[in-house]
DNA sequence: TGATGGCCCTAGTCACCTTA
DNA sequence: TAAGGTGACTAGGGCCATCA
């Protein structure tokens, strides 16, 4: 099994539609699994106070909240939020891969140093790191999480009342999943691209053993069964 | 009165359920 | 069918309660 990163959805009516006969299943489990970077939370800081009112009222697509003392940034390329505090520190959120992440770090410390004219000394960059990253993925089958509850009550949380997917904790590297009956899986808190496939890495044979027809696929057999012959 | 700890809010994203 | 609400995750900052 291969994990493969993109940004658009290659499940979503690309390709022939999955079948629920666990014949056809395996031809998806041969091939590779497409994860979706959804979301990139990251933070650094500049070894600096900003004056937060002046870099405000000089840049564009900002909004300057006093009462918080944090500036709002809107970026465009790469598309992302940048929250930046009088302190130095710096908070990059919504970047859709780690390189785009730190191209956005380093442009919004670029900014920062044109914008109140510290040109005179390299603004370098600390402590940089990725502290919070999102992906998604879909299997081609659904899931009996009640019954890998079940089976493993220590590292799952499961509250169908509460809420439709089933937790996963996964120690190391930490990340947590939700896991849907659907066969969706959403990876959060994993610190890069290589933790998220070194635990869908760990996660896809245990699924796998839980595997089952996707409600939706159940629901469209059942429809097709139901539907006269027409030849 | 100052220090410390705990809680809540913010943003982004997704899938899913409930309600209109 | 569309829209709204929920939960997970992160860090920093603000606010409030408690203690010395």
């Amino acid at each position: 099994m291969s994990v493969t990163y993109s940004n658009d959805r290659v499940f979503a009516g690309a390709g022939p539609e999955p079948s629920t006969s666990v014949k056809e299943e395996d031809i998806f489990l041969d091939g590779n699994i497409d994860v979706q970077i959804r979301n990139i939370v990251c933070n650094y800081s500049l070894p600096m106070h900003i004056d937060l009112r002046q870099l405000a009222s000089r840049s564009y697509n900002v909004f300057y909240d006093r009462g918080k003392g944090v500036l709002v940034m809107q970026k465009r390329s790469p598309q992302c939020y940048v929250k930046i505090f009088s302190s130095g520190k710096v908070n990059i959120i919504g970047c859709k891969s780690e390189v785009e992440c730190k191209k956005a770090a380093r442009q919004v410390a670029r900014h920062i140093q044109v914008i109140l004219e510290r040109t005179d000394r390299t603004m370098k960059i600390r402590n940089y790191r990725v502290c919070n990253l999102l992906a998604t993925c879909k299997l081609p089958f659904g899931i009996k999480i009640e019954e890998l509850h079940r089976q493993y009550p220590a590292q799952t949380e499961y509250e169908p009342e509460l809420m439709v997917g089933m937790i996963w904790k996964h120690e190391n590297p930490k990340a947590s999943l939700r896991i849907h009956t659907t066969g969706s899986i959403t990876i959060a808190g994993a610190s890069s691209e290589i933790h998220v496939q070194q635990v869908l890495e760990f996660i896809y044979p245990i699924v796998y053993e839980f595997r089952c027809a996707t409600r939706s696929l159940a629901n469209r057999a059942k429809k097709r069964k139901s539907e006269p012959q027409r030849r």
